[in-house]
DNA sequence: CACGAGACCTGTTCGC
DNA sequence: TGCGAACAGGTCTCGT
């Protein structure tokens, strides 16, 4: 489900307000799992005597991963592909994918429901072990179309996976990526290297475009993991396949690349022969 | 360094 | 209706 604008909004979600509950003051009280390699780092056992009574201090996300800094250390969240979290009142009828759920101390339960257990929990001292491998933050301030051309210039990648790439640019996955390399009119094979001035400024753009609008509509709702987001509706080029592009009306296209599925309009992203 | 294949998992949807 | 194949928003590791 979740690339930076899904867990954005669940971020917001979970910092409540606006008649929600929030997460942050509450303590964990307890933890319980039915599938312990949830947690990555530390492993399970030692992870939940950790944990046990710290106090939620902030919710916060960097790239794709939660970050929930408490008392002790710092929680990281990454919901992988089927992964979601949500606050739900303690004994409210457990959902059919909630695999793990923190017990707090405002009669709360924070579950994280994850179909496919791709999802990873880490709580560490240092959680920049972790997030000090990814690129930068594509909705900063100062990421700059000029540092993106730097960025570019020393890669000879396909530009689609290198977008997907999360030590490159954090949080794009691949409903961004194939929605950005449309706005910016670049086929998804084009090499990084090879990009003219203003194609990177068109791409910078449309990155930060396509997910400030996603984060806008709360995600995006593609099938029965996630809920609530409404960004799929302003798709100009994934899951239409057959169907005209709203730019220029030739018809959309699902094409392999880097071995992900991959929706381009022929014609607004001509492929560049080399 | 760049890339493809295969793993990790389970559920839904598609095609015959 | 039934059944296997294909597909799914992510990332890691291995071999070339």
């Amino acid at each position: 489900m979740p690339e930076l604008p899904e867990v954005e909004t669940i971020a917001q979600r979970l910092r409540g307000g606006d008649d929600r509950p929030s997460i942050i003051g509450s303590s964990i009280s307890g933890i319980s799992t039915e599938w312990p390699r949830h947690f990555e780092d530390p492993p399970y056992e030692i992870f939940r005597e950790r944990i046990q009574g710290q106090t939620i201090l902030d919710v916060g996300r960097r790239g794709k991963f939660l970050v929930i800094p408490n008392t002790q250390a710092t929680m990281l969240i990454h919901l992988r592909m089927s992964g979601d979290l949500h606050l739900e009142l303690s004994g409210a009828p457990a959902g059919r994918f909630d695999r793990t759920i923190f017990q707090l101390d405002n009669r709360h339960e924070l579950r994280f429901s994850d179909a496919r257990k791709f999802g990873r929990i880490y709580l560490l001292k240092e959680p920049e072990k972790v997030l000090g491998k990814l690129g930068p933050e594509p909705l900063a301030p100062d990421f700059s179309a000029e540092q993106l051309k730097d960025m570019l210039a020393v890669k000879k990648r396909q530009i689609k996976p290198l977008l997907l790439d999360q030590s490159f640019i954090a949080g794009i996955g691949n409903i961004y990526a194939d929605e950005s390399l449309h706005r910016a009119r670049i086929h998804p094979r084009t090499i990084s290297n090879t990009l003219s001035e203003s194609q990177v400024a068109a791409l910078h753009q449309a990155i930060r475009d396509s997910l400030t609008l996603g984060i806008q509509n709360n995600g995006a709702t593609i099938d029965w993991v996630y809920q609530g987001g409404e960004y799929q509706n302003q798709f100009r080029v994934v899951q239409r396949a057959g169907e005209p592009c709203p730019v220029c009306g030739e018809t959309i296209e699902r094409i392999v690349v880097g071995q992900r599925g991959t929706y381009i309009c022929p014609g607004c992203q001509p492929e560049v022969s080399i």
